[in-house]
DNA sequence: CCTACCGATCGGTAGG
DNA sequence: CCTACCGATCGGTAGG
């Protein structure tokens, strides 16, 4: 028998999925207060009373989306598949994959700051409670194989790995809409994961 | 003769500043879209007209409050003060202060949030060229005078530096207001900055 | 610096 | 799922 996720979706689901990514694109452009409902319904290309056929209020869609489109889907599989010898190696793949992932879908990082920024991360509980269980084993699994890791703590190994890649991306979009564009170097990206590998000290311990 | 910032403010100055205090505020709470100018002159304790007296426009005072009230002006004194002896003396002591300073007073991570999420960063270039080339002289002085650093790019390190100090602000705001709170370790910022100055991996080069 | 107002647009709903 | 509507509120301005 076919998977859940496989029976093809209903007119409903697909409307729904509609509203979703509509809401998705515009929250991405201008945020979520001005974003407007009207809006929503016209790239979703139905009236702006069909929108409350499926959601109840303009704050229901937004956490629909936080929770269910959350990156971790696309990219766990992606990080498990490449794995890698040495906890180096992982972890030099895994940050690069995960950066790659989300540059190029950045709705999600997009998602998060609004957020932070106009919710005060109320959502976020929400949200941590259906993907940390998904993505925790992975580092647990991490830290048991790999002797070489710093931590022996799972959580402050995730926090680190998914900071770092925040990190990254948050600083990339300042430093590309300013005058520092010019004066980075090339391989920005590849120090930049040197310096979570191994610190900015060269020393050891 | 007195410097120019100690001049007595004017009436004008003064209002100027009530209006700046009162958006900063209420964009904290509700993010910039969410706040309405009524919002703001009530609290800077005017009416709503005397608020263009000073600003042509709301997105006039969220420019000027990004530009002037950049944290480096209190934190840059604190971390020169500080300085320690070796490159992880002096980045401990400044990633401590940097990160209890913007701790205590949040509010400009959360302008920077909302920059990002409502203004598709359209002001950070602004902010950066004012900011920029008072920061930057701090590393660029760190590389020289210590030869233990990971990299000898005063970008990359300010890039890294600013960028770990965000992560781990962030990553807090999202674990605090989770059940995540519960398990992680009491000292997580110390090993987090550990993470930061020798990275995850305990092996050197 | 305030009062009184403008047109536009908002989120949401009734009723079919 | 749509049409037509609600009251509320928005950013901004004229005029003094």
């Amino acid at each position: 028998m076919p998977a859940k996720k496989e029976t093809p979706p209903t007119k409903g689901e697909a409307t729904r999925a509609m509203i979703e990514d509509a809401a998705i694109a515009l929250f991405m452009e201008h945020g979520y207060h001005a974003t407007s409902m009207r809006q929503i319904a016209e790239r979703a290309e139905l009236a702006l009373g069909g929108i409350y056929n499926h959601f109840s209020s303009k704050e229901e869609i937004f956490e629909a989306i936080i929770v269910d489109k959350h990156p971790y889907q696309r990219v766990l599989p992606l990080i498990l598949e490449a794995q890698g010898e040495t906890a180096e190696d992982f972890l030099r793949s895994a940050t690069q994959i995960a950066i790659a992932e989300l540059k190029s879908q950045p709705y999600y990082l997009k998602l998060m700051l609004i957020e932070i920024a106009e919710f005060n991360g109320a959502h976020g509980a929400k949200m941590i409670k259906k993907v940390a269980p998904q993505i925790l084993p992975v580092f647990e699994k991490a830290i048991k194989t790999r002797k070489e890791l710093r931590t022996a703590n799972p959580i402050i190994l995730m926090r680190s790995f998914i900071g770092f890649v925040i990190s990254y991306l948050m600083t990339e979009i300042v430093i590309s809409n300013s005058m520092l564009k010019h004066i980075s170097p090339k391989n920005s990206m590849e120090v930049y994961i040197n310096i979570y590998l191994h610190g900015v000290l060269k020393s050891e311990n």
